[in-house]
DNA sequence: CGCTTAATATAGCCAC
DNA sequence: GTGGCTATATTAAGCG
């Protein structure tokens, strides 16, 4: 698809062109999700090791939300459950 | 929390030992995290770089998909796909 | 706050009208999934009279999922397919 | 498979006589699975509602989750939760 | 009972 | 900017 950059792309089942194109997108993309599940997979890891040494996956979870939530989010986010819980007489 | 590699561990509060050990997990996850963002925001890119050149997102969605199926996979969903849907007479 | 339809519901822990009617949506949202729960049961129950049948649960749920997506969706996905694989000389 | 009720079911692809069978739990399992998916739209429709009204859905769900989690259960993850906060000095 | 897979819930993105 | 849709994260279930 040399000719025009923009619009559908017509040349994928007509004259063969855009398909290297096309292939090498999908090789990057490739790429990217195989570094992308490994991270992943490191991640898992890291929660096995921890669950290995005495610690609880599920608070180690809370922890990272709560580092990665800033204080105000935090506190309205907080503030609105507490509100609930006493409108329904649960707090 | 050196002396005992499992069970519960009561040390967090007490000594901070493992406060530093629990710490070190924290910042691991935290790295690959970061790192896998990254990667999230790079395959964002391509895709708003191929959709630029007028490829459709959607149908490359579907060829990543349709290539990670490896065939052995296929081919033993296949082959039970084949008996029960030919004892239920639909193939 | 039956005065506005729309915007933060002020009213939850001042006049104890909004408490009222977030009540009623808690208790309806528990009442389905009481209900939805009893029907995971009910489908727990048919697997494992299956199984007692002598039936393959795995082969069952296999055959469960591929008369869920419905002829439409697979054609669909098939001319998609068709055309980008063919590009990429993979089919 | 009159004759045994137990084992591999072998008559699914020999005589065919299994197969009504294997049907008729196909089937209920479908009916089931068709009212628990209706179940799991009404559900979302009332978060529809009740977002429409003016309630915080994020709140809600934690109210469902307090009330299903018995107070023995959620003291205990709460402390843990308090634990490595303070472990962190993020508490 | 742990470990892998399916269901659910949440979040991010795109189109309107 | 809002609502639907896709993708991710979390949780639950089923299996060995």
């Amino acid at each position: 698809m040399p000719e025009r950059a923009s619009g559908r792309n017509a040349d994928v089942a007509e004259t063969g062109v855009a398909a290297e194109e096309l292939k090498q997108f999908i090789e990057r993309i490739e790429r990217l999700h195989k570094e992308r599940d490994g991270l992943a997979g490191d991640i898992k890891d890291v929660f096995a090791e921890l669950k290995g040494r005495g610690f609880d996956a599920g608070a180690v979870r809370f922890v990272l939300k709560f580092r990665r939530e800033d204080a105000a989010q935090r506190q309205e986010r907080e503030a609105i459950q507490e509100l609930y819980l006493q409108a329904l007489g649960l707090a």
